[in-house]
RNA sequence: GCCCAGGUGGCGGAACUGGUAGACGCAAGGGACUUAAAAUCCCUCGAUGCUUCGCAUUGUGCGGGUUCGAUUCCCGCCCUGGGCACCA
């Protein structure tokens, strides 16, 4: 594997000195610079877990081309690299392995760091940050305190997601499919104390906001859409029947209020129990509420479950109608959304209608659609659509859709309702009850209470001195000497909070603290997150398309708020690469097709690794690793190498001035030049068809292998060559970095290839002297004509038609009909 | 069920705003060099047919349509991947 081969390039030697050129030289260090334009690239920082994987190496060479690509465009070039510290693994590994997670977490970022080096990403190392030092996470509990003043952190008890295997509490956004997004494992509901962020306040604004985000692929914004879910409508209060107090709803469908036949409410209502008592109604009640719980519990995931209920025994009164309507405790009811009661309206909700099929309850249709009349009696399913209200008292008549705003109205004035919008976007419960995290800076008083830990006392340190036990416990619940403090109001006895935060909060602000990650006076540093921020190009795997994307832009807005930053969006152009796979499906230990870096860069070196994964498919689309493919990258890199290493001689001695005059096989490799600089140009101008860049210069190869062969007739002039040559290297450099240095020394520039400018291309060069024109009778093609770039149509279709294989196929029959597309073909129609 | 992507040779993938389908690479086959192998270089490579050095027919998931011309646009369907799924 390793035993040196004379037949291939030494990349050893060469990656090795280049890489070590760019770290002593600091050569992508770069500093705040408001006379010239920024472009700020970032990947997304990884979890340090021990070694880089192929999902990392292709994400993070995808960036470090358009940083590279950028840098040689003239734009100042921020591209920096950090360690999202904080989490899980760590507290597990170093229970397991009885070390400490601190001491885990920072070997494993000294490895990866070096991994990471070595495939010669064009870092700028002085802005490397860990989110688990206190320089770090200080500052995130400064805005902690913040946010409290402000109303935008609150604590409740609550029903949660807890993870029995992570010893944890979950946000919504992290169980995926009712599983835990971390370990696969089922999420249990439990009640719990929780500290939350109030990203709900920002939901309007997050929502609003997709649709100024045009870097965006569509297929994410649609998840944030679907995820914040903005329902308008109405809250109605129903009187009850019987005693004070009314049930309020919260409906989508106001002009449908005449159609309620009876409520639903959730089996967890407070009004449930209620209503029943004194009915006869209550063993029942309680034995569905019982019941229907468990099955929550039990139920998978994506089970349908068939709709049921029981009657409470109670009723509330139709402000709208006067009737009288019972109330059904029922089990698809959701207590988390609206009001967690519903009214239910049979004949224009599929909902409602499956449920008063069931339990035969009365069905009035009250939005006619144009046509046929709806007939309760035969109706086969709701109709949901809009329509014309009829036995709608006075809102007989109106449209759906102005019925809706005049009968929400309606009810604001006679004081029973009003306007309402709901989000399907909870709170993020962000409190996490183990160890390894930020500490919530908060503290209780039994005299003062809640208290925030203020800004002077900050950092709350982690302590480091813990013993961790098996069963996954927070040794900071337990442990005296972080807890026992004092209140800073009263100075009195006081407890600190011992939850930490959830790890998603390092991630949401990280790339601002990239702007002044040594900025001791405050979080931000003004004039750097100013200049820097936003960044113009993220990229990263699509499975953060709600998680972290969104907790990034809520915390980007709060940090507007708080007046850190001035940017509405963290993100102005979003990348989400495909996974890599191998043989069909996801790397993965068990299935035995895990590929390792480590092991091909030090097969094939960095450069190819790089250029393969670049070139086996677009960067959105997933990508099958093959081994053969790797050979294949490895052997183009070996082919340049070998054609410049071995007219060393020539290339040095070669002019760089193009003469004016040149023979044919000069000027084709000449334009074949050219006409490449304008392909890759285009390909990597914002676009990342880095694929079809690659073939691009493919291609230049090829044409000047075989322009330069010895037995060719005609000799290439030895500066056109070198031209060809240099444009190779150049374009190849962003994604072949060490070879593409290396060579280009060698061929005698004493400046480095890197500082280089992107090249121009020249349109006449490029310009074909030839053009192969297709001719098609009836569309099917019949002949090929050479001819001039820009021949005028008559021309053309004088030379079509007078073609020896046209005249044959046309067999004497007129032409109907000639199309002339110019440059490209004529279509002859008989 | 709903909403997005996507379906092109043996494989990964090209094809600009409708204009030569299959660039580039991999695999495969043949040849050159070599004592031999590796490496390297050259040639062939969608399918079918024929009177086989060339030509014809056919071909981009399936069925229609628009057009002189459709991988590309429109309608209907099938399959794969992803997301959402009682959100009132």
């Amino acid at each position: 594997m390793t035993t040196p081969d004379t037949t291939r390039y030494d990349f050893q030697a060469i990656e090795e000195k280049w890489r070590t050129h760019w770290l002593t030289n600091k050569s992508f260090k770069v500093s705040t610079d408001p006379g010239r334009k920024k472009y700020y690239l970032l990947e997304m920082f990884p979890y340090p877990s021990g070694r880089i994987h192929m999902g990392h190496v292709r994400n993070y060479t995808i960036g470090d081309v358009v940083a590279r690509y950028q840098r040689m465009r003239g734009m100042n070039v921020i591209h920096p690299m950090g360690w999202d510290a904080f989490g899980l693994p760590a507290e597990n590994a170093a229970i397991k392995h009885n070390t400490h997670p601190a001491k885990w977490t920072f070997e494993n970022i000294d490895y990866m760091k070096g991994q990471l080096q070595r495939m010669g990403l064009s870092y700028d190392w002085d802005r490397e940050l860990a989110t688990c030092t206190p320089e770090y996470y200080r500052w995130e509990q400064l805005f902690f305190t913040k946010m409290y003043e402000k109303g935008l952190v609150y604590q409740k008890v609550t029903t949660v997601n807890w993870c029995e295997t992570c010893q944890t509490v979950l946000a919504n956004e992290q169980v995926i499919d009712g599983t835990c997004w971390r370990c696969d494992q089922p999420v249990m509901p439990r009640e719990m104390n929780g500290w939350f962020f109030k990203i709900t306040a920002y939901a309007d604004e997050l929502l609003a906001d997709c649709d100024r985000l045009t870097g965006w692929p569509e297929k994410v914004l649609t998840m944030q859409r679907n995820w914040i879910g903005k329902s308008v409508g109405a809250e109605i209060n129903f009187p009850l029947a019987s005693g004070a107090g009314a049930l309020t709803i919260f409906t989508t469908r106001p002009d449908t209020v005449f159609g309620a036949t009876f409520m639903s409410v959730a089996p967890e209502h407070p009004l449930v129990v209620e209503l029943s008592r004194g009915t006869g109604q209550e063993a029942a009640v309680r034995e569905f509420v019982e019941r229907t719980r468990q099955e929550k519990q039990r139920r998978k995931p994506d089970e349908e479950v068939e709709k049921e209920g029981v009657f409470t025994g109670g009723y509330c009164v139709n402000p709208f109608t006067g009737d009288k309507l019972p109330v059904y405790a029922a089990n698809f009811v959701l207590m988390e959304y609206g009001t967690g009661a519903v009214m239910a309206v049979p004949a224009h909700d599929q909902r409602d209608f499956e449920f008063a099929r069931k339990y035969q309850l009365p069905i009035t249709v009250v939005v006619q659609p144009a046509g046929e009349p709806l007939d309760p009696g035969t109706m086969a399913a709701a109709h949901e659509g809009s329509g014309t209200l009829v036995a709608s008292g006075s809102f007989t008549s109106l449209d759906s859709q102005a019925a809706k705003k005049a009968i929400t109205d309606h009810a604001a004035k006679e004081g029973f309702g009003q306007g309402r919008t709901t989000y399907r976007l909870r709170d993020w419960g962000i409190s996490r009850q183990r160890y390894w995290g930020a500490p919530i800076p908060m503290l209780y008083c039994e005299q003062c209470g809640v208290q925030p830990v203020p800004e002077k006392d900050l950092p709350v340190t982690l302590p480091t001195d813990v013993q961790f036990e098996k069963s996954g416990k927070s040794p900071l619940h337990t442990l005296e000497s972080f807890y026992r403090t004092t209140c800073p109001k009263c100075g009195g006895e006081a407890r600190r909070e011992t939850d930490t935060m959830d790890t998603f909060v390092e991630s949401s602000w990280y790339f601002a603290r990239y702007a002044c990650p040594q900025f001791t006076d405050g979080p931000l540093e003004k004039q750097a997150v100013d200049y820097w921020l936003p960044v113009d190009q993220y990229i990263g795997g699509v499975e953060h398309a709600i998680l972290h994307l969104l907790y990034s832009r809520f915390f980007t807005k709060v940090l507007r708020d708080l007046g850190y930053l001035t940017v509405d969006e963290p993100f102005t152009n979003l990348l989400t690469q495909g996974m890599v796979i191998k043989d069909g499906s996801k790397m993965s230990k068990s299935k035995g097709n895990v590929v390792d870096p480590n092991e091909l860069i030090d097969r094939y070196g960095a450069d190819t690794v790089r250029l393969f994964s670049l070139f086996a498919a677009p960067p959105e689309r997933d990508l099958d690793w093959n081994d053969q493919g790797v050979e294949g990258a490895y052997r183009f890199l070996n082919r340049i190498y070998r054609f410049v290493n071995d007219r060393l001689a020539t290339l040095h001695a070669a002019p760089t001035a193009i003469p004016t005059e040149l023979n044919e096989a000069s000027r084709s490799l000449h334009r074949k030049t050219h006409q490449t600089i304008r392909k890759v140009s285009g390909d990597l101008d914002g676009k990342f068809h880095f694929n079809t860049a690659i073939s691009a210069v493919m291609e230049l190869t090829n044409t000047l292998f075989t322009l330069t062969a010895e037995e060719t007739k005609e000799a290439v002039e030895p500066a056109v060559a070198r031209a060809a040559v240099e444009t190779i290297l150049i374009l190849l450099s962003p994604m072949v970095p060490h070879l593409t240095a290396e060579l280009w020394q060698r061929i005698g520039h004493g400046e480095s290839l890197d500082g280089l400018p992107w090249p121009a291309f020249d349109p006449a060069a490029a310009k074909e002297e030839e053009l192969t024109i297709v001719v098609q009778i009836c569309g099917k093609v019949r002949s090929r004509l050479a001819v001039a770039p820009d021949t005028d149509e008559e021309q053309l279709r004088a030379l079509a038609l007078a073609d020896d294989k046209v005249q044959k196929f046309m067999e004497g029959k007129p032409a109907r009909k000639v199309i002339v597309v110019p440059n490209k073909l004529i279509n002859i129609v008989v």
